[in-house]
DNA sequence: CTGAATCCCTGCCGATACTG
DNA sequence: CAGTATCGGCAGGGATTCAG
């Protein structure tokens, strides 16, 4: 199943699983598919992006939205995401301060994404042809 | 919902982030996106599936394959992923005992899945119109 | 209001040794 | 050949408390 019937181009496609550089032997933060999961990394993670794919949230709007998860995990995943460069940190000049996130270009691409790990678990609902 | 959107289309999208099925406050197993990551959990989980995608392998091939994978994780990971519904195991008769483990059709369904953690995570290169 | 510091507990992963 | 049993180290996540 791995070779494709002869005469045809292209024995080896762009991408995965024959890209060469998918050739890594060991789990490595530098594979691609590492960088992209360790970015949605650790519990609460895709949620908080699926907020923001709604719009932009202060800290305490997630807060309000997402009230199981704890100040501290929220903290923390706010600044992983930011130091992935999903999100951007905006601080509000005046009182009381406000800090408002939200998503860089880079993250925004983080909806395709999402939508074919939802695409994969979503149990038997084979939609044929949705555009997003 | 019984009546149709006039005027401006899709104020609603099926799917990511609008769909009501994903509006869940937790993280619950039943969320298509935490199914999805369920199943790639885990250590050297994607490298086993994209060996996979080259094609089946018994347990000693897939050794050989990832030698920095130790034989209890290679073995919680493909138990893993056959009870994920990701991979079928075939035990073949005879002498020496092989098992031979191939991906089911959901299985190969992950390989689109990986392409898109691929291309998110893959730094700078934006081929606009790349087909995969 | 927006976090950081601390503590504890749990679960994963790796190494080693052993079995059908 | 294809696993299981056991143990230990370490990082992730929750609750609480404190700070800018």
């Amino acid at each position: 199943m791995t070779h494709q019937t002869v005469g045809h181009p292209a024995p080896v496609r762009p991408g995965l699983p024959d890209d060469p550089r998918a050739d890594v032997a060991e789990p490595t933060p530098s594979c691609p598919v590492e960088i992209t999961l360790a970015a949605l990394h650790g519990r609460w993670t895709t949620l908080v992006v699926r907020e923001f794919l709604r719009g932009d949230h202060t800290f305490s709007e997630l807060r309000r939205a997402l009230p199981g998860l704890s100040d501290k995990v929220l903290s923390d995943r706010l600044a992983h995401l930011t130091g992935a460069g999903v999100l951007d940190r905006h601080r509000m000049p005046g009182w009381p301060p406000r800090v408002r996130y939200s998503l860089t270009e880079r993250g925004r691409r983080l909806g395709p994404v999402l939508q074919a790990l939802w695409d994969w678990g979503e149990p038997s609902l084979h939609r044929e042809g949705h555009s997003r």
